[in-house]
DNA sequence: GTCTATAAACAGATAGAC
DNA sequence: GTCTATCTGTTTATAGAC
């Protein structure tokens, strides 16, 4: 139940989104979102054409946030490698999963062309600013020119997608970390892990 | 359908195993099961309890599988490097993703300690078969002694659940492969890259 | 062992009152 | 705009015939 100075639809919207993240499209009903929203099924099929629609609008807005976040931490202060570092290290709350990450399981959002593309485009989206970031790496000689910067985001990006698969499957957030530290080390500089 | 040859109880098992793979926990019901098996409700409830029942059944079966799969390339011929790069490179289908790591984000199994307790043994299992054969190759001089070998092997296999994500987020299995190329090079020995 | 019948609750959506 | 019926099909399970 949200505050009363927010409209229905708003509502509806952020109910969905933290119930998608919960549960997943298949494992989330009309019905749960309307009880957390504490609106009534007119309300909804007002405002969405059914469960579809509103999952959209709740995943573009979750898309958005997404990409908002790793901004803030990409596009802040540090040599490349600090950054990269910073986005991995961000406080998570690893066991609730990536909420865009874990649509792709979902299998009516992979069979639905609509409902896939936000996914797509967010971590298509992160992965080309990493790799922006690892060829500005390797220009200031903080990554080995060997590396291919696209493929080196590629593995950025699943290495944090992994992680929390790794994560809710002990219980402990503490496997997304193992996983990161381990990128990391093979990220560093050559020049900084002898003593 | 299975051939007639097959027992009841083992086709419920099998039909249950692909309906996990494809659409999780949440999203597969008894009647998809049953049609699939060809059996009628009787039959289910008479060898199962019921739906969690017949779902840690064929959960164990496929960790099972998994493990056997991963250590037919793993416990393989050729030097640590070469053994991780053949598990990675492995031919798999992409784009269903792991049967295993899927399940991670299925609500209903991470809520059940015991639906849970199978996905956490099989992935946890298969960090420490890779840990063993980090430590093999820094023993031989081909991985860096400097790196966590527990950590390194959580790095590997979340490149690999998190290739799945990518994979499936874009429709493309060489998503997966562009993760696991740049994990390669990250780990190839230092020796190598140059010309 | 396997089948069909039955059942209470839920999923997803429509109709129409207010 | 929001609400409460109403409705069809599904989910998950039990009962009991064969």
């Amino acid at each position: 139940m949200y505050s009363r100075g927010v409209s229905t639809s708003e509502r509806l919207i952020e109910s969905t989104r933290e119930l998608l993240w919960e549960r997943g499209y298949v494992g989330t009903s009309p019905k749960a979102i309307l009880e957390r929203a504490g609106a009534g099924q007119g309300s909804m099929y007002h405002h969405f054409k059914g469960k579809p629609d509103l999952a959209l609008a709740a995943i573009r807005r979750t898309a958005e946030m997404m990409r908002a976040t790793a901004e803030a931490v990409l596009g802040g202060p540090g040599t490349p490698y600090e950054r990269i570092a910073a986005y991995l290290l961000r406080e998570r709350d690893v066991l609730r999963g990536c909420p865009v990450g874990r649509l792709t399981m979902d299998p009516d959002v992979i069979t639905s062309e609509e409902l896939r593309a936000p996914v797509d485009e967010t971590l298509d989206w992160l992965r080309e600013r990493l790799a922006s970031i690892v060829r500005e790496g390797q220009e200031r000689g903080e990554f080995g020119p060997g590396l291919d910067a696209g493929e080196t985001a590629a593995t950025i990006v699943a290495t944090v997608q992994g992680g929390y698969v790794l994560a809710r499957a002990s219980g402990q957030p503490a496997a997304f970390d193992a996983g990161v530290r381990g990128l990391l080390a093979l990220l560093a500089p050559p020049a900084t892990p002898t003593a």
